[in-house]
DNA sequence: AGTGTTTATCGTCAGGCAGACGACTATGAT
DNA sequence: ATCATAGTCGTCTGCCTGACGATAAACACT
Protein backbone atom coordinates (compact mmCIF):
# COMPACT_ATOMS: atom_id res chain seq x y z
CA UNK A 1 0.00 0.00 0.00
CA UNK A 2 2.45 2.87 -1.35
CA UNK A 3 1.72 6.09 0.68
CA UNK A 4 2.97 8.17 -2.65
CA UNK A 5 1.07 11.63 -2.19
CA UNK A 6 -0.34 11.78 -5.79
CA UNK A 7 -2.02 8.40 -5.28
CA UNK A 8 -4.89 9.19 -2.44
CA UNK A 9 -7.87 11.31 -3.49
CA UNK A 10 -8.12 15.00 -1.05
CA UNK A 11 -10.33 15.60 1.41
CA UNK A 12 -11.88 18.10 3.54
CA UNK A 13 -11.69 17.34 7.44
CA UNK A 14 -14.56 19.40 9.22
CA UNK A 15 -15.56 19.09 13.22
CA UNK A 16 -19.33 19.12 14.15
CA UNK A 17 -20.13 19.79 17.30
CA UNK A 18 -22.90 18.39 19.29
CA UNK A 19 -23.81 20.52 22.48
CA UNK A 20 -25.98 19.44 24.78
CA UNK A 21 -27.49 21.52 27.96
CA UNK A 22 -30.77 20.96 29.63
CA UNK A 23 -33.04 24.29 29.88
CA UNK A 24 -36.59 24.40 31.05
CA UNK A 25 -36.67 20.27 31.94
CA UNK A 26 -35.52 19.57 28.41
CA UNK A 27 -32.71 18.68 26.31
CA UNK A 28 -31.70 20.80 24.26
CA UNK A 29 -28.67 21.33 21.16
CA UNK A 30 -27.12 23.96 19.75
CA UNK A 31 -27.83 24.92 16.16
CA UNK A 32 -27.14 27.93 14.24
CA UNK A 33 -28.22 29.42 11.25
CA UNK A 34 -26.62 28.47 7.43
CA UNK A 35 -25.39 32.15 6.03
CA UNK A 36 -24.63 30.53 2.45
CA UNK A 37 -25.76 27.26 0.40
CA UNK A 38 -26.28 24.73 0.89
CA UNK A 39 -29.11 24.67 2.72
CA UNK A 40 -28.79 28.54 3.03
CA UNK A 41 -31.13 29.43 6.00
CA UNK A 42 -31.71 26.09 7.51
CA UNK A 43 -30.65 24.91 10.68
CA UNK A 44 -27.03 22.79 11.10
CA UNK A 45 -24.88 21.87 14.19
CA UNK A 46 -21.97 24.15 14.73
CA UNK A 47 -18.83 23.09 12.71
CA UNK A 48 -15.66 24.05 10.61
CA UNK A 49 -12.39 22.77 9.28
CA UNK A 50 -9.77 21.16 10.89
CA UNK A 51 -7.03 23.66 10.33
CA UNK A 52 -3.66 22.54 9.10
CA UNK A 53 -2.03 22.56 12.30
CA UNK A 54 -4.21 21.41 14.62
CA UNK A 55 -5.39 18.27 16.33
CA UNK A 56 -9.13 16.86 16.09
CA UNK A 57 -9.46 17.78 19.56
CA UNK A 58 -8.16 21.35 19.60
CA UNK A 59 -10.41 21.91 16.31
CA UNK A 60 -13.15 21.14 18.22
CA UNK A 61 -12.66 22.69 21.46
CA UNK A 62 -11.53 26.05 19.17
CA UNK A 63 -15.18 25.61 17.55
CA UNK A 64 -16.98 25.21 20.81
CA UNK A 65 -15.26 28.40 22.23
CA UNK A 66 -16.05 30.30 19.14
CA UNK A 67 -19.98 29.60 19.21
CA UNK A 68 -20.73 29.39 23.05
CA UNK A 69 -17.76 30.80 24.92
CA UNK A 70 -16.98 27.91 26.81
CA UNK A 71 -13.71 26.65 27.39
CA UNK A 72 -13.31 22.59 27.07
CA UNK A 73 -12.61 20.35 30.30
CA UNK A 74 -9.06 19.12 30.18
CA UNK A 75 -9.89 14.88 30.58
CA UNK A 76 -6.33 14.98 33.06
CA UNK A 77 -7.91 18.05 35.28
CA UNK A 78 -11.36 16.59 37.12
CA UNK A 79 -11.94 19.50 39.42
CA UNK A 80 -12.02 22.03 36.61
CA UNK A 81 -14.76 24.44 36.68
CA UNK A 82 -16.27 26.14 33.91
CA UNK A 83 -16.02 23.88 31.68
CA UNK A 84 -17.71 21.94 29.14
CA UNK A 85 -17.76 18.12 29.11
CA UNK A 86 -15.86 17.41 25.10
CA UNK A 87 -15.40 14.02 23.74
CA UNK A 88 -15.28 12.82 19.97
CA UNK A 89 -18.53 11.20 19.14
CA UNK A 90 -17.97 9.56 15.61
CA UNK A 91 -17.05 9.79 12.20
CA UNK A 92 -19.47 10.80 9.10
CA UNK A 93 -17.68 10.65 5.41
CA UNK A 94 -20.64 8.98 3.25
CA UNK A 95 -19.30 10.56 -0.04
CA UNK A 96 -22.57 12.19 -1.11
CA UNK A 97 -22.94 14.00 2.29
CA UNK A 98 -21.62 17.34 1.20
CA UNK A 99 -23.03 18.07 -2.79
CA UNK A 100 -19.86 20.07 -3.17
CA UNK A 101 -16.84 18.39 -2.45
CA UNK A 102 -15.66 15.16 -0.02
CA UNK A 103 -15.75 16.22 3.36
CA UNK A 104 -15.41 14.13 6.54
CA UNK A 105 -16.75 15.48 9.47
CA UNK A 106 -15.84 14.26 12.69
CA UNK A 107 -18.36 15.02 15.20
CA UNK A 108 -17.71 15.64 18.79
CA UNK A 109 -20.03 15.70 21.32
CA UNK A 110 -20.22 18.64 24.29
CA UNK A 111 -22.42 18.67 27.38
CA UNK A 112 -22.64 21.95 29.00
CA UNK A 113 -24.77 23.69 32.10
CA UNK A 114 -27.25 25.62 31.55
CA UNK A 115 -26.07 29.19 29.85
CA UNK A 116 -26.81 32.66 29.58
CA UNK A 117 -27.81 32.69 25.82
CA UNK A 118 -26.29 31.59 22.81
CA UNK A 119 -23.61 33.80 20.52
CA UNK A 120 -22.82 32.61 17.19
CA UNK A 121 -19.63 34.94 16.29
CA UNK A 122 -22.04 37.53 18.27
CA UNK A 123 -25.11 37.26 16.36
CA UNK A 124 -28.05 35.88 18.37
CA UNK A 125 -30.43 35.13 16.05
CA UNK A 126 -28.16 32.89 13.60
CA UNK A 127 -27.66 30.81 17.02
CA UNK A 128 -30.26 28.87 19.15
CA UNK A 129 -31.19 26.54 21.90
CA UNK A 130 -33.85 23.99 20.68
CA UNK A 131 -34.99 20.80 22.05
CA UNK A 132 -33.55 17.79 20.32
CA UNK A 133 -36.84 16.62 19.74
CA UNK A 134 -38.17 19.44 17.63
CA UNK A 135 -34.40 19.36 15.70
CA UNK A 136 -35.38 15.37 15.27
CA UNK A 137 -39.25 15.34 14.11
CA UNK A 138 -39.31 15.23 10.05
CA UNK A 139 -40.41 18.48 9.79
CA UNK A 140 -40.29 20.69 13.04
CA UNK A 141 -41.21 24.25 14.47
CA UNK A 142 -39.81 25.85 16.90
CA UNK A 143 -42.47 27.88 19.58
CA UNK A 144 -42.15 31.31 17.10
CA UNK A 145 -43.32 29.01 13.84
CA UNK A 146 -40.29 28.97 12.30
CA UNK A 147 -39.02 25.77 10.90
CA UNK A 148 -36.22 24.65 12.69
CA UNK A 149 -36.38 21.00 11.13
CA UNK A 150 -34.86 18.87 9.29
CA UNK A 151 -31.16 20.00 10.21
CA UNK A 152 -29.24 20.14 7.03
CA UNK A 153 -26.54 17.76 5.42
CA UNK A 154 -26.79 14.23 8.06
CA UNK A 155 -26.71 16.66 11.17
CA UNK A 156 -30.11 14.66 12.12
CA UNK A 157 -28.07 11.64 12.20
CA UNK A 158 -25.07 13.11 13.75
CA UNK A 159 -27.55 14.69 16.51
CA UNK A 160 -29.24 11.76 16.98
CA UNK A 161 -26.31 10.00 17.78
CA UNK A 162 -24.94 12.14 20.03
CA UNK A 163 -28.32 11.84 21.81
CA UNK A 164 -28.31 8.58 22.32
CA UNK A 165 -24.77 8.40 23.63
CA UNK A 166 -25.45 10.98 26.20
CA UNK A 167 -28.56 9.11 27.39
CA UNK A 168 -26.72 6.12 27.72
CA UNK A 169 -23.59 7.33 28.97
CA UNK A 170 -25.08 9.14 32.05
CA UNK A 171 -26.08 5.59 33.14
CA UNK A 172 -22.45 4.35 33.82
CA UNK A 173 -20.99 7.15 34.12
CA UNK A 174 -20.94 11.04 36.45
CA UNK A 175 -20.84 12.49 33.26
CA UNK A 176 -25.06 13.69 34.20
CA UNK A 177 -22.73 16.41 36.37
CA UNK A 178 -21.75 18.33 33.52
CA UNK A 179 -25.02 19.57 32.98
CA UNK A 180 -25.02 21.06 36.06
CA UNK A 181 -23.37 24.14 37.43
CA UNK A 182 -20.95 24.03 39.79
CA UNK A 183 -22.95 23.54 42.77
CA UNK A 184 -26.42 21.55 42.64
CA UNK A 185 -28.85 19.51 44.90
CA UNK A 186 -29.40 16.36 44.30
CA UNK A 187 -33.06 17.34 43.07
CA UNK A 188 -31.36 19.38 40.07
CA UNK A 189 -29.50 16.31 38.95
CA UNK A 190 -32.48 13.88 39.38
CA UNK A 191 -34.05 16.58 37.14
CA UNK A 192 -31.14 16.38 34.25
CA UNK A 193 -31.77 12.97 34.13
CA UNK A 194 -35.38 13.20 34.25
CA UNK A 195 -34.68 15.77 30.86
CA UNK A 196 -32.10 13.62 28.96
CA UNK A 197 -34.23 10.38 29.56
CA UNK A 198 -37.69 11.86 29.50
CA UNK A 199 -38.30 9.61 32.15
CA UNK A 200 -39.85 10.45 35.81
CA UNK A 201 -37.48 8.66 38.27
CA UNK A 202 -38.55 8.68 42.01
CA UNK A 203 -36.50 11.11 44.57
CA UNK A 204 -36.23 8.51 47.47
CA UNK A 205 -34.31 6.38 45.54
CA UNK A 206 -32.44 8.54 43.22
CA UNK A 207 -31.28 10.42 46.53
CA UNK A 208 -30.17 6.66 48.06
CA UNK A 209 -28.87 6.17 45.19
CA UNK A 210 -26.64 9.46 44.04
CA UNK A 211 -25.11 9.93 47.77
CA UNK A 212 -25.01 6.48 48.05
CA UNK A 213 -22.60 5.89 45.58
CA UNK A 214 -18.81 6.63 46.86
CA UNK A 215 -16.94 9.33 45.20
CA UNK A 216 -19.82 10.97 43.19
CA UNK A 217 -21.21 13.65 44.70
CA UNK A 218 -19.03 15.59 48.36
CA UNK A 219 -21.19 17.95 50.22
CA UNK A 220 -20.00 21.45 50.15
CA UNK A 221 -21.85 21.98 53.31
CA UNK A 222 -24.15 25.12 52.13
CA UNK A 223 -27.82 24.64 51.00
CA UNK A 224 -29.89 26.12 49.22
CA UNK A 225 -33.91 27.06 48.21
CA UNK A 226 -33.85 28.12 45.01
CA UNK A 227 -35.78 25.33 43.81
CA UNK A 228 -38.20 25.97 46.84
CA UNK A 229 -39.58 23.95 49.47
CA UNK A 230 -37.65 22.44 52.22
CA UNK A 231 -33.70 23.81 51.57
CA UNK A 232 -31.83 21.09 49.88
CA UNK A 233 -27.86 20.01 50.64
CA UNK A 234 -25.64 21.39 47.91
CA UNK A 235 -23.10 19.19 46.73
CA UNK A 236 -20.17 19.01 43.85
CA UNK A 237 -19.25 16.15 41.54
CA UNK A 238 -16.56 14.15 43.32
CA UNK A 239 -13.59 12.23 41.40
CA UNK A 240 -15.46 9.42 40.44
CA UNK A 241 -16.47 9.55 36.97
CA UNK A 242 -17.73 5.62 36.40
CA UNK A 243 -20.66 4.36 38.83
CA UNK A 244 -20.64 0.83 39.89
CA UNK A 245 -23.30 -0.22 39.97
CA UNK A 246 -24.87 1.90 36.81
CA UNK A 247 -28.14 4.23 37.33
CA UNK A 248 -30.67 2.28 35.89
CA UNK A 249 -32.96 3.19 32.90
CA UNK A 250 -36.16 2.59 34.34
CA UNK A 251 -37.91 0.41 31.05
CA UNK A 252 -40.15 2.71 28.68
CA UNK B 1 -17.60 29.67 7.35
CA UNK B 2 -17.06 30.07 3.45
CA UNK B 3 -16.61 26.56 1.75
CA UNK B 4 -14.32 27.93 -0.65
CA UNK B 5 -12.44 24.58 -1.95
CA UNK B 6 -9.19 26.69 -1.96
CA UNK B 7 -9.93 27.35 1.86
CA UNK B 8 -8.74 24.49 3.67
CA UNK B 9 -6.08 22.25 4.24
CA UNK B 10 -6.00 18.90 2.45
CA UNK B 11 -6.06 15.91 4.16
CA UNK B 12 -5.34 12.63 3.35
CA UNK B 13 -7.84 9.81 5.10
CA UNK B 14 -6.88 6.48 5.97
CA UNK B 15 -9.04 3.55 7.46
CA UNK B 16 -6.81 1.30 10.24
CA UNK B 17 -8.42 -1.76 11.54
CA UNK B 18 -8.20 -3.28 14.86
CA UNK B 19 -9.28 -7.20 14.08
CA UNK B 20 -9.29 -9.15 17.16
CA UNK B 21 -10.54 -13.03 17.78
CA UNK B 22 -9.90 -15.27 20.26
CA UNK B 23 -6.81 -18.35 19.71
CA UNK B 24 -5.44 -20.83 22.22
CA UNK B 25 -7.16 -18.66 24.90
CA UNK B 26 -5.75 -15.17 24.07
CA UNK B 27 -6.86 -12.23 22.66
CA UNK B 28 -5.39 -11.61 19.53
CA UNK B 29 -4.63 -8.75 17.16
CA UNK B 30 -3.88 -8.74 13.59
CA UNK B 31 -0.67 -7.12 12.84
CA UNK B 32 0.92 -6.83 9.55
CA UNK B 33 4.77 -5.98 8.35
CA UNK B 34 5.20 -2.67 6.86
CA UNK B 35 7.22 -3.12 3.63
CA UNK B 36 8.24 0.59 3.21
CA UNK B 37 8.97 3.46 4.91
CA UNK B 38 8.35 4.77 7.46
CA UNK B 39 8.42 2.37 9.97
CA UNK B 40 9.95 0.12 7.34
CA UNK B 41 9.60 -3.72 8.48
CA UNK B 42 7.96 -2.75 11.86
CA UNK B 43 4.48 -3.95 12.71
CA UNK B 44 1.53 -2.33 12.30
CA UNK B 45 -2.53 -2.57 12.07
CA UNK B 46 -3.64 -3.22 8.70
CA UNK B 47 -5.22 -0.09 6.96
CA UNK B 48 -5.23 1.86 3.78
CA UNK B 49 -6.60 4.66 2.08
CA UNK B 50 -10.30 5.68 1.83
CA UNK B 51 -11.14 5.40 -2.28
CA UNK B 52 -12.72 8.54 -3.45
CA UNK B 53 -15.95 7.34 -3.83
CA UNK B 54 -16.22 5.21 -0.74
CA UNK B 55 -18.05 5.50 2.44
CA UNK B 56 -15.92 4.98 5.32
CA UNK B 57 -17.55 1.33 6.40
CA UNK B 58 -17.10 0.10 2.80
CA UNK B 59 -13.71 1.14 3.46
CA UNK B 60 -13.47 -0.63 6.11
CA UNK B 61 -15.32 -3.60 4.76
CA UNK B 62 -12.74 -3.76 1.46
CA UNK B 63 -9.72 -3.94 3.62
CA UNK B 64 -10.44 -6.32 5.90
CA UNK B 65 -11.64 -8.82 2.89
CA UNK B 66 -8.32 -8.04 1.28
CA UNK B 67 -6.29 -8.87 4.65
CA UNK B 68 -8.71 -11.32 6.03
CA UNK B 69 -11.02 -12.56 3.58
CA UNK B 70 -14.00 -11.71 6.09
CA UNK B 71 -16.90 -10.58 4.79
CA UNK B 72 -18.44 -7.91 7.19
CA UNK B 73 -21.71 -8.08 8.47
CA UNK B 74 -24.72 -6.55 7.46
CA UNK B 75 -25.39 -4.64 10.65
CA UNK B 76 -29.48 -5.05 9.31
CA UNK B 77 -28.61 -8.92 8.93
CA UNK B 78 -28.36 -10.49 12.06
CA UNK B 79 -28.74 -13.93 11.48
CA UNK B 80 -26.34 -13.78 8.76
CA UNK B 81 -23.36 -16.40 8.90
CA UNK B 82 -19.06 -16.26 8.13
CA UNK B 83 -19.05 -12.99 8.75
CA UNK B 84 -16.95 -10.57 11.16
CA UNK B 85 -18.72 -7.76 13.21
CA UNK B 86 -17.34 -4.47 12.20
CA UNK B 87 -18.10 -0.66 14.03
CA UNK B 88 -16.66 2.37 13.62
CA UNK B 89 -13.90 2.78 16.61
CA UNK B 90 -12.27 6.14 16.39
CA UNK B 91 -10.68 8.96 14.32
CA UNK B 92 -7.49 9.90 15.13
CA UNK B 93 -6.06 12.93 13.67
CA UNK B 94 -2.67 14.28 15.19
CA UNK B 95 -0.88 16.29 12.69
CA UNK B 96 2.53 14.61 13.44
CA UNK B 97 0.76 11.08 13.62
CA UNK B 98 2.53 10.45 10.01
CA UNK B 99 5.43 11.94 9.44
CA UNK B 100 4.99 12.48 5.99
CA UNK B 101 1.82 14.10 5.34
CA UNK B 102 -1.28 15.35 7.27
CA UNK B 103 -3.18 12.03 7.90
CA UNK B 104 -6.47 11.52 9.37
CA UNK B 105 -7.29 7.46 10.44
CA UNK B 106 -10.66 6.19 11.24
CA UNK B 107 -10.38 3.70 13.17
CA UNK B 108 -12.67 0.76 12.87
CA UNK B 109 -13.35 -3.11 15.29
CA UNK B 110 -13.66 -5.99 13.76
CA UNK B 111 -14.49 -8.77 16.05
CA UNK B 112 -13.93 -12.58 14.21
CA UNK B 113 -14.04 -16.41 15.29
CA UNK B 114 -10.68 -18.27 15.16
CA UNK B 115 -9.45 -17.78 11.58
CA UNK B 116 -7.19 -20.70 9.61
CA UNK B 117 -4.32 -18.79 9.08
CA UNK B 118 -3.63 -15.01 8.60
CA UNK B 119 -3.08 -13.67 4.95
CA UNK B 120 -2.00 -10.15 3.42
CA UNK B 121 -2.45 -10.43 -0.25
CA UNK B 122 -1.49 -13.94 -0.15
CA UNK B 123 2.00 -13.28 1.84
CA UNK B 124 1.56 -15.69 5.01
CA UNK B 125 5.13 -13.85 6.15
CA UNK B 126 3.62 -10.40 6.60
CA UNK B 127 1.03 -11.07 8.80
CA UNK B 128 0.48 -12.61 11.64
CA UNK B 129 -1.96 -12.92 14.96
CA UNK B 130 -0.48 -11.90 17.75
CA UNK B 131 -1.46 -11.64 21.37
CA UNK B 132 -2.67 -7.95 22.78
CA UNK B 133 -0.30 -7.99 25.52
CA UNK B 134 2.76 -8.93 23.01
CA UNK B 135 1.45 -6.17 21.00
CA UNK B 136 1.15 -3.49 23.48
CA UNK B 137 4.12 -4.07 25.46
CA UNK B 138 6.62 -1.05 25.17
CA UNK B 139 8.94 -3.78 23.49
CA UNK B 140 7.51 -6.80 22.81
CA UNK B 141 9.15 -10.35 21.46
CA UNK B 142 7.03 -12.84 19.89
CA UNK B 143 7.55 -16.88 20.71
CA UNK B 144 9.90 -16.72 17.84
CA UNK B 145 11.90 -13.90 19.19
CA UNK B 146 11.16 -11.42 16.52
CA UNK B 147 10.02 -8.10 18.38
CA UNK B 148 6.63 -7.18 17.17
CA UNK B 149 6.08 -4.31 19.31
CA UNK B 150 5.93 -1.16 19.43
CA UNK B 151 3.88 -1.03 16.48
CA UNK B 152 3.96 1.51 13.65
CA UNK B 153 2.76 5.34 14.08
CA UNK B 154 0.41 5.24 16.66
CA UNK B 155 -1.18 2.41 16.07
CA UNK B 156 -0.39 1.03 19.59
CA UNK B 157 -3.20 3.62 21.17
CA UNK B 158 -5.86 2.66 18.25
CA UNK B 159 -5.24 -0.84 19.48
CA UNK B 160 -5.42 0.02 22.92
CA UNK B 161 -8.80 1.78 22.42
CA UNK B 162 -10.22 -1.05 20.18
CA UNK B 163 -9.48 -3.45 23.15
CA UNK B 164 -11.09 -1.89 25.79
CA UNK B 165 -13.94 -1.24 23.45
CA UNK B 166 -14.35 -4.88 22.91
CA UNK B 167 -13.80 -5.64 26.68
CA UNK B 168 -16.59 -3.02 27.50
CA UNK B 169 -18.68 -4.02 25.21
CA UNK B 170 -19.05 -7.71 25.96
CA UNK B 171 -20.64 -6.71 29.31
CA UNK B 172 -23.36 -5.47 28.23
CA UNK B 173 -24.45 -7.05 24.40
CA UNK B 174 -24.15 -10.36 22.98
CA UNK B 175 -20.97 -9.34 21.16
CA UNK B 176 -18.67 -12.14 22.50
CA UNK B 177 -20.49 -14.77 20.24
CA UNK B 178 -18.91 -12.69 17.63
CA UNK B 179 -15.54 -14.62 18.78
CA UNK B 180 -17.24 -17.33 18.15
CA UNK B 181 -17.94 -20.01 15.37
CA UNK B 182 -21.87 -19.88 14.12
CA UNK B 183 -22.78 -23.31 16.60
CA UNK B 184 -20.79 -22.95 19.94
CA UNK B 185 -21.04 -24.57 23.77
CA UNK B 186 -21.42 -22.38 26.81
CA UNK B 187 -18.49 -22.83 27.95
CA UNK B 188 -16.40 -21.92 24.54
CA UNK B 189 -18.35 -19.12 24.93
CA UNK B 190 -17.02 -18.70 28.64
CA UNK B 191 -13.95 -19.08 27.29
CA UNK B 192 -14.18 -16.18 24.92
CA UNK B 193 -15.09 -13.95 27.67
CA UNK B 194 -12.08 -15.26 30.24
CA UNK B 195 -9.67 -14.55 27.08
CA UNK B 196 -10.58 -10.80 26.52
CA UNK B 197 -11.05 -9.64 30.07
CA UNK B 198 -8.00 -12.31 31.02
CA UNK B 199 -10.18 -13.70 34.26
CA UNK B 200 -11.35 -16.70 35.81
CA UNK B 201 -15.24 -16.96 36.05
CA UNK B 202 -17.08 -19.38 37.65
CA UNK B 203 -18.67 -22.32 35.20
CA UNK B 204 -21.53 -22.68 36.76
CA UNK B 205 -22.74 -18.70 37.50
CA UNK B 206 -21.48 -18.03 34.07
CA UNK B 207 -23.92 -21.11 32.24
CA UNK B 208 -27.07 -19.73 34.69
CA UNK B 209 -26.34 -16.18 33.30
CA UNK B 210 -26.02 -16.72 29.40
CA UNK B 211 -28.76 -19.74 29.20
CA UNK B 212 -31.06 -17.41 31.80
CA UNK B 213 -30.83 -14.18 29.46
CA UNK B 214 -33.79 -14.65 27.20
CA UNK B 215 -32.67 -14.00 23.64
CA UNK B 216 -29.23 -14.45 24.44
CA UNK B 217 -28.65 -18.62 22.96
CA UNK B 218 -30.81 -20.48 21.12
CA UNK B 219 -30.26 -24.17 21.31
CA UNK B 220 -29.73 -26.00 18.18
CA UNK B 221 -30.34 -29.47 19.50
CA UNK B 222 -27.00 -30.90 18.79
CA UNK B 223 -24.61 -31.94 21.08
CA UNK B 224 -20.64 -31.83 20.69
CA UNK B 225 -17.15 -33.23 23.11
CA UNK B 226 -14.73 -31.40 21.37
CA UNK B 227 -13.91 -29.99 24.45
CA UNK B 228 -13.52 -33.27 26.09
CA UNK B 229 -15.52 -34.01 28.65
CA UNK B 230 -19.25 -34.48 29.00
CA UNK B 231 -21.27 -33.62 25.62
CA UNK B 232 -22.19 -30.23 25.49
CA UNK B 233 -25.32 -28.51 24.25
CA UNK B 234 -25.25 -26.53 20.91
CA UNK B 235 -26.16 -23.18 20.74
CA UNK B 236 -26.19 -20.70 18.11
CA UNK B 237 -26.60 -16.63 18.60
CA UNK B 238 -29.98 -15.46 19.28
CA UNK B 239 -31.49 -12.13 18.20
CA UNK B 240 -30.60 -10.09 21.15
CA UNK B 241 -27.79 -7.65 20.89
CA UNK B 242 -28.02 -5.99 24.37
CA UNK B 243 -27.62 -7.57 27.41
CA UNK B 244 -29.88 -6.41 30.49
CA UNK B 245 -28.85 -6.74 33.12
CA UNK B 246 -24.80 -7.10 31.69
CA UNK B 247 -22.48 -9.50 32.37
CA UNK B 248 -20.38 -8.51 34.86
CA UNK B 249 -16.58 -8.23 35.09
CA UNK B 250 -15.54 -8.86 37.94
CA UNK B 251 -13.06 -6.72 40.18
CA UNK B 252 -9.55 -6.46 40.33
C1' DA C 1 -14.56 -53.48 33.80
C1' DG C 2 -13.10 -50.07 36.96
C1' DT C 3 -10.96 -45.71 38.18
C1' DG C 4 -9.62 -41.08 37.50
C1' DT C 5 -9.97 -36.79 34.84
C1' DT C 6 -12.41 -33.48 32.40
C1' DT C 7 -16.23 -30.76 31.26
C1' DA C 8 -21.20 -29.78 31.62
C1' DT C 9 -25.26 -28.85 34.23
C1' DC C 10 -28.45 -28.36 38.20
C1' DG C 11 -29.28 -26.63 42.98
C1' DT C 12 -28.85 -24.08 47.30
C1' DC C 13 -27.97 -20.22 50.14
C1' DA C 14 -26.75 -15.61 51.71
C1' DG C 15 -25.89 -10.75 50.59
C1' DG C 16 -26.64 -6.65 47.83
C1' DC C 17 -29.32 -3.66 45.25
C1' DA C 18 -33.51 -1.65 43.10
C1' DG C 19 -38.48 -0.58 42.82
C1' DA C 20 -42.56 0.67 45.41
C1' DC C 21 -44.00 3.46 48.77
C1' DG C 22 -44.86 5.37 53.80
C1' DA C 23 -43.40 8.99 56.86
C1' DC C 24 -41.42 13.11 58.36
C1' DT C 25 -39.02 17.79 57.72
C1' DA C 26 -38.28 22.50 56.39
C1' DT C 27 -39.13 26.12 53.54
C1' DG C 28 -42.33 29.81 50.98
C1' DA C 29 -47.10 31.17 49.53
C1' DT C 30 -52.01 32.18 50.72
C1' DA D 1 -52.48 28.75 60.52
C1' DT D 2 -52.77 26.09 56.54
C1' DC D 3 -51.24 24.41 52.23
C1' DA D 4 -48.16 23.29 48.58
C1' DT D 5 -43.56 22.10 47.44
C1' DA D 6 -39.32 19.78 47.72
C1' DG D 7 -36.01 17.13 50.38
C1' DT D 8 -34.57 13.21 53.27
C1' DC D 9 -34.84 8.89 55.90
C1' DG D 10 -36.83 4.11 56.34
C1' DT D 11 -39.01 -0.33 55.28
C1' DC D 12 -40.18 -4.23 52.62
C1' DT D 13 -39.99 -7.42 48.85
C1' DG D 14 -38.14 -9.53 44.88
C1' DC D 15 -34.35 -10.28 41.76
C1' DC D 16 -29.70 -11.10 40.75
C1' DT D 17 -25.03 -12.46 41.85
C1' DG D 18 -21.14 -14.79 44.01
C1' DA D 19 -19.67 -18.85 46.42
C1' DC D 20 -19.85 -23.46 46.23
C1' DG D 21 -21.87 -28.52 46.73
C1' DA D 22 -23.46 -32.26 43.88
C1' DT D 23 -24.43 -34.98 39.88
C1' DA D 24 -23.86 -36.40 34.92
C1' DA D 25 -21.59 -37.99 30.84
C1' DA D 26 -17.92 -38.48 28.07
C1' DC D 27 -12.67 -40.15 27.44
C1' DA D 28 -8.05 -42.11 28.98
C1' DC D 29 -5.93 -45.18 31.51
C1' DT D 30 -4.93 -49.53 33.90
Amino acid sequence: MPYDPSAFPAFAVTVDLVVLTVRRHALCALAVRRGEPPFQGRWALPGGFVRADEDLAQAAARELAEETGLRAHDPAVPAQDNGAHLEQLATYGDPKRDPRMRVVSVAHLALAPDLPAPRAGGDASNARWAPVEELLQPSGYGRDGEPVAPLAFDHAQILSDGVERARSKIEYSSLATAFCPTEFTVGELRRVYEAVWAVALDPRNFHRKVTGTPGFLVPTGGTTTRQGGRPAQLFRAGGATLLNPPMLRPEV
